[in-house]
DNA sequence: TTCTCTGCAAAGACTTTGCAGTAGG
DNA sequence: CCTACTGCAAAGTCTTTGCAGAGAA
């Protein structure tokens, strides 16, 4: 698992340590593979490590975004929502406002803006962590 | 305020009420003229109305999301900040990461991706509440 | 008069923190 | 052996909800 070595590297420059319960949470982002909740990804690592606590999956989560090894998103619901950065192709979510939904969609048609926003404003867009609010074909459809 | 006229009508229309304490809001929203949480939005209305309570701020931002007469995104942290739609021209939020400064930028650049949302996944994104985490250039600056 | 709205207080949902014992490097 | 990490429990932060009295239409 390419991913936990360069996690253990990561941690290793700054005298941190590589713990099972680490692993652990590192693994069950693996195998969900998908945008997650602290809550989701704590359910998961129960059946291996049901002694596991949840401040430890926050702390972790905390831990892995500061190494730019997960991204972090708020859903509808205000809840935070974890996945791995390169697993998938880069992509962006886009979050149906009203059913909630979360869609992955490429970037390509994203580059004009990308580069726009870093030529007029300096500012450097995290293509990986963008989340796009809206309507999603079915609702938009619902509300004819 | 063209904005409490159709407030009032949106309202009407359902049986509901335009009362002082809905009118104090809408009002802290146009003073303070920019991205606002609730519980900045009730300290200003606190000068004028000590007696309004944060619960109706919740309430009555609820309510003027789903005229969508507010937006709202999330910042950095995790709260929810309010502003009136129609005071700026359309524009989307750039938040920086680390020091969570938010500036607005024009959205022409944006067409392209949203005409592809649209073909590609049928989603219709919501442009007016668009939330883009990256870095500021000062803090890209201060990287090096 | 009717029924929505408000203030108050309390609960809720999610996340963070303090601490003392445990264990990675 | 040193000090970062963990589990536990408790506290925090922001937001929502229940209720009885107040007040807009």
């Amino acid at each position: 698992m390419s991913c936990e070595q360069g996690f253990f590297k990561s941690l290793h420059g700054k005298g941190l340590r590589l713990t099972p319960q680490r692993k652990e949470i590192l693994s069950a982002l693996h195998e969900l593979d998908q945008l997650a909740t602290a809550e989701e990804i704590f359910q998961y690592t129960q059946r291996k490590s049901p002694h596991l606590d949840i401040s430890t999956v926050y702390r972790t989560l905390e831990l892995l975004k500061k190494f730019q090894i997960v991204t972090c998103l708020q859903g509808n619901d205000g809840q935070y929502r974890y996945e791995l950065v390169h697993t998938h192709a880069p992509h962006v979510h886009l979050v149906c406002r009203l059913c909630g939904r979360v869609l992955e969609a490429a970037i390509d048609s994203l580059e004009p803006f990308v580069s726009c926003m870093q030529g007029q404003y300096g500012f450097q867009v995290d293509v990986n962590s963008l989340s796009v609010g809206g309507l999603c074909r079915e609702c938009c459809a619902r509300m004819r």
